[in-house]
Parts: C-alpha cells; sequence; structure tokens
DNA sequence: TTAATCGGTTTATTATTTGAACCGATGTTG
DNA sequence: CAACATCGGTTCAAATAATAAACCGATTAA
C-alpha cells in the first residue's frame, strides 16, 4: 500500500458520527506510528482535504472536497441527471430509492430520495460505503458488472454486518447467478437489519452496468405484491436512468426484464 | 513537497474547461516523469479520488469526492447555512454573491448565488481557488484573518491576473491598511477583467476571520451609490451569517461597520 | 507532585518512491 | 506500406523520502 493510499485512507475514517477526529484517536484505530499519521493530517490539510478545529486541535475533512465535488458534478452532473428520476421513483414507491455506482471494491452513493409517507423509513446516506456482497447494489454489479469483480470480491473475506449477511462464497455466486436469470437482485437485511432491497444495472453508452438504481424497504412491510410492483417500476426507473444518462439497456437483459414484469 | 501533496496536486489541474486529462497531458503540465505521474493517478484512482473514461482512458474527478463532501456539508453544514443569506443579498442587489474560506494561501469558494436581473452578469464559480492578493475576498481575509498571512503570502511572488492586478508588496500592504480602516476590501479588475467587487470577513465563535462575504460586479455598472448600497447590504449580511454560523463580529469592526454604514 | 496524555518535532534508519529504458498497441506520415 | 511517433502502461536499480522511537512542552488527572 502507497503513501497516497495510507493517507486517503485516513478522510474514509469520518462518519456522520464521528465527524472530528483528533490525532491520538486516529493513532488508535489505525494502529500506525503517530508520527507517520500527524504527517499524512498535515499534509492532507495543506491541500485542504482537512481541517482543524482551532479549538480542539481535532481534523474535520476540509473544504477542498467540496470545491472538488463541485467541480465534477459541473463537468460530468450524475447526481443532477439521476435526481428527478430517483425523486420520481421514490415518490411513486414511498420508498427510498438511491443511485450507486461501482468504485472499486464497492458501491459509492451517488444520490438517493426518501420522499416518505410511512412512519418507519429506511434512512441510507451518500456517506457509506455499500459493500458488494452484502447489498442489493452490489450483488447487481457482481451479476452485470466488469468481469473480473466476482473474483475480485471473493479474494477478501465475506464481512458479516448482520446476521443474515452472506459470508459464503457459495451463497454468494448463487444469489449472483439468480440475480443474473430473473434481471435483478433482492437482499434481505444483508447489510442493515430490518431493511430489505432491490436492484437493478444501470448501464452506458458502451453497455456495460457501471452502476445500480435500488430501492430499500423496511423489511416489515416488504411482501409479494410489493416487491412485484417495485420491479415493474425499478424496470422503467432503471432503463430511464440509463438513457439519461447517455446509455442503453443492453438487449439480453430488456429481455429478461420484460419476463419479469 | 511530499507524495501525497504531489498526487493531491494533480486534481487541481481538473477545470470546467478541461474536466478529462490523460496521462500524457499530466506528464506535460506537471514536468514530472511519466511513470510517477501514472502511479499516482493509479493510486487516486484506487481511492475514488479518480475514474478513468474507459474509451478515451482520460481521468475525471472521481465519485468518492462526491461522499465525502456530501459528509463534510452534513455534519458541518457551511453551504446550508450561508445559502439562505447569500440566495437574500444576490437577491437584493441583483448581483453574483459568495462566501468563500480560507484555504492555507487561497480562498475556497463555498456558495454562490447570482440572482440576476441584468443582462451582464459576472460568472465566478465554486471552483477556482481565489487568490488572496488579487481577489476582494482575499484582500479582506489578509487584513482581518490570522496573523502570519501577509507574511506567508508576500513569501511568493503576487501572480498577475490582469494588467490591473497588485503584484507589489507595497500597494498590497497599503490595500490591506485600507481595508482594515473601513472595515472592507474593494478590488478592481484584480482577478478577471471587466470585474470589481466588495468583500467583508465572516468571524467563528472565538472572534476569527475564517471566510468572506463578498460581491462581484461588472466594472461598468459599478459607481459611488452602488457601492455605498453594497457596504450597507453587506455589512448586515456578513454579522447575519457570522451569527447564523455560531460566530459574533468582534466589537472594533462592528464600531468601524457602523461608521461606514 | 507525580504521572499520564495531549499535539507536535526531531533524526538515523529503512523502505518506498523515482525515472530511464522498455513494451505492445495504435495512429500518422512520407 | 514501412518507418516513425505517441499513446497507456511496466520494470528495476538507484536515490530519495517515509518511517518510528525518543523527545518536548503544555494540559489534565490523580
Amino acid at each position: 500500500m502507497g503513501t497516497i493510499t495510507k493517507a486517503l485512507d485516513l478522510l474514509n475514517l469520518f462518519s456522520c458520527e464521528q465527524p472530528e477526529i483528533a490525532l491520538s484517536q486516529f493513532k488508535k484505530t489505525t494502529g500506525q506510528d503517530k508520527a507517520t499519521v500527524y504527517r499524512h493530517l498535515s499534509e492532507l490539510q495543506a491541500n485542504g482535504f482537512l481541517e482543524q478545529n482551532p479549538a480542539t486541535k481535532a481534523y474535520r475533512l476540509g473544504p477542498a472536497l467540496l470545491r472538488l465535488a463541485a467541480m465534477r458534478e459541473q463537468t460530468y452532473p450524475l447526481r443532477k441527471v439521476v435526481a428527478p428520476w430517483v425523486d420520481e421513483l421514490s415518490r411513486r414507491l414511498s420508498e427510498l430509492v438511491h443511485v450507486s455506482v461501482l468504485q472499486n471494491d464497492h458501491m459509492c452513493p451517488i444520490y438517493h430520495s426518501n420522499l416518505h409517507s410511512h412512519g418507519t423509513r429506511v434512512h441510507i446516506d451518500e456517506t457509506e460505503k455499500l459493500p458488494l456482497h452484502a447489498t442489493s447494489s452490489g450483488v447487481s454489479m457482481l451479476a452485470f458488472g466488469p468481469d473480473g469483480l466476482m473474483a475480485q470480491t471473493l479474494a477478501r473475506p465475506l464481512d458479516a454486518f448482520t446476521p443474515k449477511t452472506i459470508t459464503s462464497a457459495g451463497k454468494l455466486e448463487g444469489e449472483v447467478l439468480r440475480t443474473r436469470r430473473r434481471g435483478y437482485s433482492y437482499t434481505d437485511q444483508g447489510f442493515e437489519s430490518e431493511v430489505c432491497s432491490l436492484a437493478m444495472p444501470i448501464f452506458d453508452a458502451e453497455l456495460r452496468a457501471f452502476g445500480t438504481l435500488a430501492v430499500a424497504v423496511p423489511s416489515s412491510r416488504m411482501n409479494r405484491a410489493m416487491k412485484e410492483n417495485i420491479v415493474k417500476e425499478l424496470i422503467s426507473s432503471s432503463s430511464a436512468v440509463s438513457q439519461a444518462l447517455g446509455g442503453a439497456v443492453p438487449l439480453e437483459i430488456e429481455e429478461l426484464w420484460k419476463k419479469a414484469a
């Protein structure tokens, strides 16, 4: 692992629960030497990726991230393009809907919408990395995404996030095959308890699946009729999102979806 | 300069005009060795800070930036908090208004609003770093910000962005003194031609100036009455923004502003 | 008063980054 | 079509930059 990765990994320690982290905490959680961490933090700070709370000396994510994110969104407006479709689908289903894209070994949430009407609602934020083996988005990606992805995923241990997380290679492969056959993935409490979700791939202009559209529902509320309805809605939205991004759904997937609907 | 900085600097080469950059272009513009740049790019990509256009092999800013920016904004919602004030001021003045924060040797735009009514309008985006010596935001920061800032700025050459950019230490110091005396900064086409602007500092809870509120106006439209009006509006908005962020305006600055109004 | 812990700094050692040369693919040109 | 240039990417010895133990001064706790 190179120095750059070591430094950037420090940024991943931040979360909504822990928006500020002190030097000693970094040292504890990473196990690295204090001086090393310190120099990494300083360099990240010098580039605006971190800033220091003058009062507590603790570090928080810096304004350079805002600038760069704004630039990406301005020149490659994924969020902006998918937002109306995600909003609309969320409104129709009254459930949490999100678009995520593949980023190496996990899915990265890009935009989500939760135009709720129910009391209980799922809360996933654009802040969390979604593991491939434990989420419906991830399984869809494994099923329809780039070739080496499955092998790469199995090369590392499959962490359990709940008692129901798939942690065996065999079961995961089975789930992926099932997903390939029916054209969408379904997971039940693989990542968060009491949440199950359905996902479908979205495709770019070269017919490559690069991300997913997913619906997350409290387990208590899920049933057969609802599932069928979500699948139906996902099919049209997923195609629409692919097209809105200048992509297109491959013919064989379209066939699959016609059967599923 | 450490490896981390070298890598992160690569991200700064992106702009709205150049959202995708190929390896060879990196090599040309940075002067670094190709292999070095390549490994840096690869490592940034592995962490989601870059992604590669599969067709052209060119690199663009990656989705991890979106995730981290969303997290920062969720836990430290600068944009969200200042937005209503910036929008309101922009609406009242019908000019471009923006909030920027100090990030080491430059100002980093956080949020801007341009609720125009005129034909000609200034277009500054949240994508550009604002140099301290050439912008009103920067001069305000030099005047009211942390102590070493002026020395640090003068330690490096003052680049000219237009023929009117201040490039001499003496003139800059004069401008900063004037700014300290009157409580706000005014620059005329220091960064962009045909654009002049006014800025005031905003303060945190410890009465430290950490950013600025600024108005940018086409030079053609600027006159004495307008300037007076902008100053008046800036004073109230600037106080309001400081307070909205949990900060407060130091007494001596408040006095200054009372005189200016 | 002592001890522990904090953020930050130093320096010799060590391991990583570096860059010239190389590769295969693709494209360009006389 | 053959010679040449340029592209993204790789290799490996040489050089540089990262590392970690010890140290510092300031706070805080006991």
